[in-house]
DNA sequence: GCCAACGTTGGC
DNA sequence: GCCAACGTTGGC
């Protein structure tokens, strides 16, 4: 199966790229995913080997800053059990996960962070689902053509 | 900080 | 099962 991409976004003051960058291993897990289709996403479509673009939200300037890849399948978030976790959810129990997780790992930070007006400008990249009115989906698929355009931008060619 | 859009919850 | 109320996301 060929390799998939996807879009992970993190507000920055809760989890940079840099936060990525600077875990032992440049790897970490992606807790806290409280949201269906989500996790759906991460349960029945992600692959070690996938690729993502790390996208940097809620600030000034929205932004994919860089790239990661999928280092594990997904497996019970372990939030969901920690009452003192702000994504603890009594609801779930070890025997009936109910929220999932994956792991990642740091692959590259760009040199020029592509960001959301820059996307919103290009035509090629009209039908991502990050411009779609709405859309709060904090994982999402990239089509590879849009990957391919994006990942050209933020090495800083025009 | 505002607020539109969305997902979730819970009363009925 | 409907839907109003609520909480959250995230661009602006």
């Amino acid at each position: 199966m060929a390799r998939r991409y996807w879009l992970f976004k993190s507000e920055p003051s809760a989890y940079s790229l840099d936060d990525l960058r600077n875990e032992p291993g440049q790897r970490a897990c992606w807790d806290g995913v409280r949201n269906y289709q989500a996790r759906n996403l991460m349960r029945d479509e992600m692959k070690v080997g996938d690729r993502l673009l790390f996208y940097h939200s809620a600030i000034k300037v929205p932004a994919a800053v860089g790239t990661a890849e999928i280092v594990r399948e997904a497996y019970p978030d372990h939030t969901q059990f920690d009452p003192r976790s702000p994504y603890y959810d009594a609801r779930s129990s070890p025997d009936q996960p109910r929220w999932l997780m994956v792991d990642i790992r740091f692959l590259t930070a760009f040199a020029e962070p592509v960001s959301l007006p820059q996307i919103r400008r290009l035509p090629e990249l009209s039908s991502m689902l990050l411009l779609k009115k709405g859309c709060r989906l904090s994982l999402q698929p990239v089509e590879p053509e849009a990957w391919k355009i994006i990942l050209d931008l933020g090495r800083g060619k025009k």
